[in-house]
This record gives C-alpha cells, structure tokens and sequence, in this order.
DNA sequence: GACCAGGCACATC
DNA sequence: GATGTGCATGGT
C-alpha cells in the first residue's frame, strides 16, 4: 500500500486514566438499575434506543404484574405485553423481543436462568446473539450485569467519545470496540460494570449530539 | 415543536 | 460490506 493511501491509525486512548477521571467526576453508578437477572435481561431489551426514565414505567409495571420471571412473562399474550410496556416506546417490537427471549428460554432450559447461565462466556453470548430481537449490546449488557462475565459493553455513547477524541479507527465494528477495552484493561467485572455506566453518565451529561464540552471531565475541545 | 434516547432487523445497492 | 429505514414514547 502506497503511503497516501494508508490510513492513519488513531492514536490509542489512555483508558486508565479516562477510566480514573470519569470516576473522579462521577462516582460509583451503581449500575445496573434491576432487582434480579431476568429484570435485568427484560431491562436490556426495554432500554434499546431509549432513555432509562420511559424503560422504568414498563419496569415497575411489569413488576406490579407478577410476570418478572420467565415463565409468567411468557404466558402474557403478547398483545397484552405489549400494552403494559408501552411507556418503554416500540412497544410492540419489544414485546415480540421479549417473548421470542422467554420462548428460547423455554425452550432450552424450562425457563431456568441457573442452567441457562451455566454456559461457558462464549456460548452464552452466542445463545444470546441467536435469540431475535438481542444485538451485540443487549447480548453484552446481559452478560456484564446479569451474568457477571467480564464483557466489555459497547454503546453509542462509547462510540462518540472515542471517536470525538480521535481514539477510534473510522466504521471501527462493535466487536473491535470492545476489543479495545478488553485488551488494554485488566479482565475485571466490576471495572467493566462501572466503566461502560461512567461512559453512558459522561455521554448523557456531556458527549451529546449536540456536544458540550465547556465542563466535561475529559477537558476535550470541539472543534479541534 | 424539534431533538434525543443505554439498538436491532431488514431491504437495497 | 455499507447505508437507509421503520419502530414510538416521554423528557428537555
């Protein structure tokens, strides 16, 4: 390859000390928001394309209908499923998502989230991956926060803030994102729990669309 | 009223 | 393999 034509490598980003400032700024988030595994798998579906606040609504009326648990979320008509999650937004998509992870569920393992978390990390994402309606971030965030497996979650925020700071390779893929991380950073559950939750906390508050960069922690400037 | 949110599947080129 | 589109509510 000719030199012009090379692309330039990003430069690589200090993840410790971003890492560091974020939790210097932010604090423990605490993450993630849900009482149980299977609330925090349905919580993983809810949250697609949509602010926490709408996917609590569905949340708390799921819980107020008994039906967090595999078996009695899968025995609500999906109409009716649909119906109660509508605060969440695409409802009716979610409610299919959600069942066709209940009925591969099932399926599989009668509804028991012990046998289905007794895969190994890799089996489990790939199960996950094969169920209609769970991408690589639903699969990863299930891993991380229902599993305790140390896979790193990559999101749209995560995205922005590599790429506003020139961290990241231009149409980089989701799995080379998370790579990223997982091979610059120690194999650890609890810093990739807090770590993508500080990343979601710096995007809300400051890596928007529209950026505001004025205070954010990182100290980065647009334009540059 | 416009913009945005903790994606994904599918169609089309 | 890349790009565009539908899905929908509720907060700012």
């Amino acid at each position: 390859m000719r030199m012009k034509e090379r692309k330039r490598n990003p430069a690589s980003p200090p993840l410790r000390a971003v890492y560091a400032e974020l939790f210097a700024a932010f604090g423990p988030q605490k993450w993630w928001p849900g009482r149980t595994r299977f609330e925090v798998m349905v919580g993983a579906v809810l949250t697609q394309n949509t602010a926490w606040t709408n996917v609590e609504k569905a949340i708390r009326r799921l819980r107020r209908e008994r039906v967090l648990q595999p078996q009695a979320l899968h025995a609500v008509e999906t109409a009716t499923l649909a119906e109660w999650i509508r605060p969440a937004g695409y409802f009716r998509l979610k409610a299919d998502r959600l069942k066709s992870l209940t009925t591969a569920l099932m399926r599989d393992f009668d509804g028991n989230l012990n046998r289905c978390f007794k895969l190994s990390d890799e089996d489990l994402r790939a199960w996950l991956l094969a169920v209609k309606g769970i991408g690589p971030e639903t699969a990863d965030s299930i891993l991380l926060y229902a599993a305790g497996r140390a896979q790193f979650v990559v999101d749209a925020y995560t995205r922005r803030v590599l790429e506003r700071h020139d961290w990241l390779a231009a149409h980089a893929s989701y799995d080379e994102v998370a790579r990223l991380f997982m091979e610059n950073l120690p194999r650890d559950v609890a810093l990739y729990n807090e770590y993508h939750a500080l990343i979601v906390q710096l995007g809300k508050t400051y890596c928007r669309p529209q950026p505001r960069c004025a205070s954010c922690p990182l100290r980065h400037r647009l334009p540059r």
